[in-house]
Order: structure tokens, then C-alpha cells, then sequence
DNA sequence: TACTTTGTTTAGTACATACTAAACAAAGGT
DNA sequence: ACCTTTGTTTAGTATGTACTAAACAAAGTA
């Protein structure tokens, strides 16, 4: 491999590395990615430690997180003791398993934030400030609304077994 | 105000903090937005440091960052020297200022990047390592044309002026 | 059983960053 | 002109976290 060829896949390496870091994930695991986007085939753990510089600890662990997220996944090899991986070149599929895992975590525990408050709300005795109450009401209803739109599109996409180029024009077609 | 009232306002408040730093926002311009989307009417700076528990330099720079988002706006009154805000309560406006501005930042940059690679390999004088060349290039258009996809929906998204809960369920509906 | 190979876990470190406190700037009021 | 009010900027601090180094675990091999 020349050189060249070298240069630009490193340059490009980092660029995912930024971007791993700005959309909140680890540094490394933007690198590791990239490694393993950028390499035909699998590549075990020991290979990722020598190619991406980071340790076998560090390596392990944002591996697995990598791996929770859907972006690589295991490529076994039989009669070989080592664990190898290789990165999922379906970016679709990636960003539902993504959505998936992000949903189930913080997302749900935002609306249950809202959700509860306005049950609480509505329980309370009415009493002296009943339009501080009302007005609260209303506002929490609205986001509760908002949250409920966004929960129906993240759950249509992630049950969706195809999401291509195709469906992003047709839903395209909607918004324009 | 009863202290029932206060109690419920302030565990929506402290959900909302949370949600703002697993977003990868700072814990204080979800505190500061809950407390502005929970007051009816808009609020001075004063006022939003007694009431976050901030000091007067963190609720400044904080302000201008949600309102750099859409997030938040100046409500200012007259024959008052106070800035005053107030909390927007049109949430798609809100997700189309905050798509429009992350989409200038960083994922620009991350598209460039794959770009400017493709670009370079392209420009390489046939070698030796032609086959790994052509695997690059292969694996980089497939990225581009995700990036492509996602810089349409965000784009089409951020130019629509009306972006309520009907056109969401217009989408739903072809995502079924 | 001991040794090697592989991956995980943990203790510690370095770094980024959100915040506080205080100096500063700007603009009105007296 | 001087003081007060309001908001910004800066220097310093504290907290979280991603990483390194090394101990540990597990499982095959001699």
C-alpha cells in the first residue's frame, strides 16, 4: 500500500474521529470505526490496538460500546481463539439500531419526566392558583405532544426492516 | 403559589437539566429553559439567576447560546434597560433552528471530509495497490451517498416554514 | 500443573469544560 | 462628574470522563 493511499485514509480516520467526539460518543470509537470502515474484512482486537494506537483496555471497551450501537459487528472465526470484528457498511441499519438503543435510555425517561408531572398536576386540589396551575398544565401538554411526535417517528423508522435511499426520497417528497 | 405547585415545577425542571447534558448540552440551558418555559411571560436576567441558582456570567453566556438555537428569545420591553426572555413555545420552530445550526458547524465538516478523500482518491496515479484503492472508494460513496440522504432531510426539514404535528403524521404515514 | 494467549476490569491520570467569583464595560440617572 | 444598574468577559476551580497502565480472569497448550 503506498504512501499516498496511506496519508488520505488517515486524514480521513481523524475526520470521523471529530465527528465521533462532537455527536457525543468517545473519540476512540470514532477511530475504530473508521479502522474498520476503511479495512476489507475483520480485524481482531490485537490488529485494532497496533492500527488505531490506543490501548487493549480502551480498544476492548469502546469496541463493545461499538458494537451495543450496531455500527460493527463480531466476524468469528473458527478454530481461532481471537475475537474479530468488522464494520456494518449498512448505514441504515446502523441508524436504527442507534435510535433504538438511544430511545430506550434517556429519551423514555424525558417523557415519563413530563408525563408524570402533568399526572401530578392533574391530582392536585384546586386551590388559590388555579391559572399558575392551568398554565402549566397546558405548557407541559404541549411538549408532551411534541415528545409524542418525535417517540411515533423514531419508533415507525426503527421498526422499519428496509430504510434506504428510497424511503428518505419519498418521505422527501412529503416535505417538500 | 402552593408549595405542591413548586415541588412538581422544580422535579420537571431538574428532569429537564438532565436531558439537556445527555444531549450534550450544558446542565444549565436546560435548567435555565425549563424555567423560562414554566413562567408565563418572559423574564430578566435577574430574575432567571435568583430563580436557577446560576451566577449572573453562567446565566449570560447560557441565554445567548438558547437563543442562538431559537430555543429562547429576547422579549425586550420598553422604557426598561433589562434584558428580558422569553421561552419559544413552537417546538418545530425550535428543532428547525437547532437542525439549522448544527448542520452549518460540524456536519459540514464531516461531509467535506469524506468528500475532499473521495476527491484524492480519485487523483491517484494507478499502482500496485489498485485493488485497496478501488475498496476505499467504494466504501467512502457509500458513506457519502448516507450523508447525502440525511443533508437532504435536514435541509428540507430546516427550509419548511410549517413544520406541525400534521406533516409528521404525513411522514408516519409512509414510513408504515 | 504450569505457561501462554487473549480479553476484561480497575486504579490512576490527564484533559476538557461548565461553572463561580470578580473584574470590567456600558449606559442611565442624579 | 459620579454613582448605580445591568450585562459581558476573564481567571480560576471543580467535576466528569476517556484514556493508560497494570492487575486480573479465563481458557487453551505444553
Amino acid at each position: 500500500m503506498g504512501p499516498q493511499l496511506e496519508t488520505i485514509r488517515n486524514h480521513f480516520i481523524e475526520g470521523m474521529s471529530s465527528m465521533s467526539q462532537f455527536w457525543g460518543f468517545p473519540r476512540g470509537m470514532g477511530t475504530l470505526f473508521a479502522v474498520l470502515f476503511t479495512h476489507p474484512g475483520a480485524l481482531s482486537l490485537d490488529e485494532l490496538v497496533t492500527r488505531t494506537g490506543l490501548t487493549k483496555g480502551a480498544v476492548s471497551t469502546n469496541v463493545r460500546a461499538l458494537a451495543r450501537l450496531g455500527l460493527i459487528h463480531p466476524a468469528p472465526r473458527m478454530a481461532d481463539r481471537k475475537d474479530y470484528y468488522a464494520a456494518e457498511t449498512d448505514f441504515y441499519k446502523a441508524i436504527r439500531s442507534i435510535l433504538a438503543e438511544r430511545h430506550n435510555s434517556e429519551f423514555d425517561r424525558a417523557v415519563t419526566t413530563v408525563k408524570e408531572a402533568l399526572r401530578e398536576l392533574q391530582g392536585l386540589p384546586v386551590s388559590a392558583d388555579e391559572a399558575e396551575r392551568k398554565f402549566l398544565v397546558e405548557r407541559l401538554q404541549a411538549m408532551q405532544a411534541f415528545f409524542d411526535a418525535v417517540d411515533s417517528l423514531t419508533r415507525a423508522v426503527t421498526r422499519l426492516d428496509s430504510l434506504g435511499i428510497h424511503t428518505v426520497q419519498n418521505v422527501l417528497k412529503i416535505l417538500k
